[in-house]
DNA sequence: TGAATAATTGCAAACGTTTGCAATGGATAG
DNA sequence: CTATCCATTGCAAACGTTTGCAATTATTCA
């Protein structure tokens, strides 16, 4: 059997029925007479036969597919998000398409584009760093497609959202270390387009400007990525310039580059500068001195992105538009513990 | 505009023409006026029309799309594996579907099942940890679906594979131990019913043995996931045991766990112990010490399995059965460097 | 035994596209 | 003026399914 699958045609050809009622013995319609449904699966199942999905989808109109795009793979966060995604989709028989976009406004456009002709029943986006147009979101919504927006949204578009509290989060973070006895405390964040480091700087500035403390200019960061090389290049003035007794970093790759750079700089970590990060990466338990961090509760974010797509799915003619917001928990660890 | 797509024939519809002359207009058929192609590509343009991508696989019997199957998805050489599979891929015109099976069997069978129903062109694949049997591996080829296996292999099915040369990298590794004087060399590895694991361990005794030094049975650990805190697990009593002055381990994050551990213990890297780990993540730069590794052309392997893969999907009579070696790279750093 | 009813089955359309072939129209040539 | 030819278009089938409706067969009842 050289050729390609087994269809319901071959099946009914062998049998000598038609189509039509191979159909329906498989899909175990009381219609067909027992023995001609025995007859049928039997087959089937020496031939192992499996439904073409194309055609399905086309007669159907439903790929039962969801969409996931997000800017890194790399990522535990998103891996959580994936996962918890998957779990929701899985039970509710649904599959899953993963395009990473490795942070590029292009590639999002592209596999936006790509995803828009029919081959999925609904978008989840995350939206990359370098994104500031949204047309390519616009045209999916405008064609009735459902879409939702995880962690990094977009609010130019009406679509429901799911997002942490980063404001709170960034504000949680900094009081920790004011609590810690900081006064002179910095923040390195990724681009500040995205609402996820606007936020946790706003929060950042929020819990200075409750305990009357200043900032710098020189004390605020924003790079491009928000990896370790990024956390090691971008603090090294701040570093050097020894003035700060406290660093609020929205990564955790960015928190241990730093902490890099204070160790080479003979600054110890967190006698001389406390420091919290952000994500809660499994590296920071085993970090030296393990990594104070904020929780991102992805498994959940996931879960939820999907339970808002899916019903959207399930009710076409309804207006979807509501915007989740999680919470984020401190996790104490070393690199913040001043006694 | 609340329903789905503008099809072709809604373009016919309005042009009171017939959908053939939309379809050869919109695909430059010189056949057609050039004016009525004219008015078809305005109007297409107007309505973003994009041609339905279901309608257009089951027709020509091709998705133009490439299946991945990987066992997980925060793991940096997996990133670049799928970098390289998607760079090749998308230059051919074939888009990319990603499946994480989470090193569970269970979901391996599943999502291969799940893309067997002519929703890809062709699958590339790296098995599980837990995986030890393959009929759904075989269900692919005996239906004609191009498959390639790539990393963790499965020696039981024909079919293209590109690995790495494990068994040279794992001898060059302990070969590096031994030259830093390291006499009373330790192994800590995943699953041993990985070829990836087995030839690395022989390339452990091969170096071993040609330098006539001896190992014993508890310095040879396998465990179950090969993350972090299986590094710390796995490699306790080791440590305490005080018996060994070098360790090869064959992930980077097995390393780290190892270094805490022995960190832990007073056991200084590299003075007392010398670490080789494997895969070099970029945690590897930043940890102290920074660790010796071994390269893994992540990015190479995933060109060379699109590459295999759209091969095969070009040639369906043509029987392809090669497999491609790639090499690794020793890369020393602090945690191996014993003057 | 004939008619009415129930149990099975098949036909054909539909999903959106492409494409071989037939059909239409106008123009050219004899 | 008619026959031929080219340019342009449309028809219909096909890809593999499902499903309303019609058709066939088998069964039951009077």
């Amino acid at each position: 059997m050289k050729k390609g699958s087994v269809t319901i045609k071959d099946i009914a050809l062998e049998l000598n029925i038609s189509v039509s009622t191979v159909s329906r013995a498989l899909a175990d319609n009381p219609l067909v007479k027992p023995s001609t449904r025995a007859a049928v699966k039997e087959l089937a199942k020496k031939y192992h036969y499996r439904p073409n999905f194309t055609a399905l989808s086309l007669r159907s109109n439903k790929t039962k597919t969801l969409g996931i795009i997000i800017p890194q793979l790399v990522h535990e966060f998103f891996a959580m998000v994936i996962r918890g995604i998957e779990d929701f989709a899985y039970s509710n028989d649904y599959n899953v398409i993963i395009c990473s976009t490795h942070e590029s406004y292009e590639r999002e456009v592209i596999d936006t584009k790509a995803l828009i002709n029919g081959r999925i029943d609904g978008l989840m986006a995350c939206i990359s760093k370098e994104t500031n147009e949204f047309d390519h979101f616009s045209e999916f919504v405008d064609r009735g497609l459902p879409l939702v927006f995880f962690d990094c949204i977009c609010d130019e578009i009406e679509a429901p959202k799911v997002v942490l509290d980063d404001f709170d989060a960034g504000y949680k973070a900094v009081k920790h270390l004011i609590e810690q006895g900081c006064t002179k405390i910095a923040y390195v964040g990724g681009p500040i387009n995205l609402f996820i480091n606007k936020d946790r700087l706003a929060g950042y500035n929020k819990a200075l400007s409750e305990a009357g403390l200043n900032t710098r200019d020189s004390w605020i960061i924003h790079c491009d990525s928000g990896d370790y090389d990024d956390g090691m290049e971008s603090t090294r003035e701040l570093v050097q310039a020894r003035e700060i007794d406290g660093l609020f970093a929205a990564t955790d790759m960015l928190a241990i580059g730093a902490i890099k750079n204070m160790k080479a700089a003979g600054l110890k970590v967190p006698e001389d500068v406390a420091v919290v990060g952000f994500s809660n990466w499994s590296i920071g338990t085993l970090y030296e001195p393990s990594l104070s961090t904020m929780s991102q509760p992805g498994y959940e974010m996931g879960q939820k992105a999907a339970e808002l797509l899916i019903q959207q799915i399930d009710n076409p003619d309804q207006e979807f538009n509501e915007t989740v917001v999680l919470h984020s928990e401190l996790l104490i660890r070393e690199s913040s513990i001043r006694d």
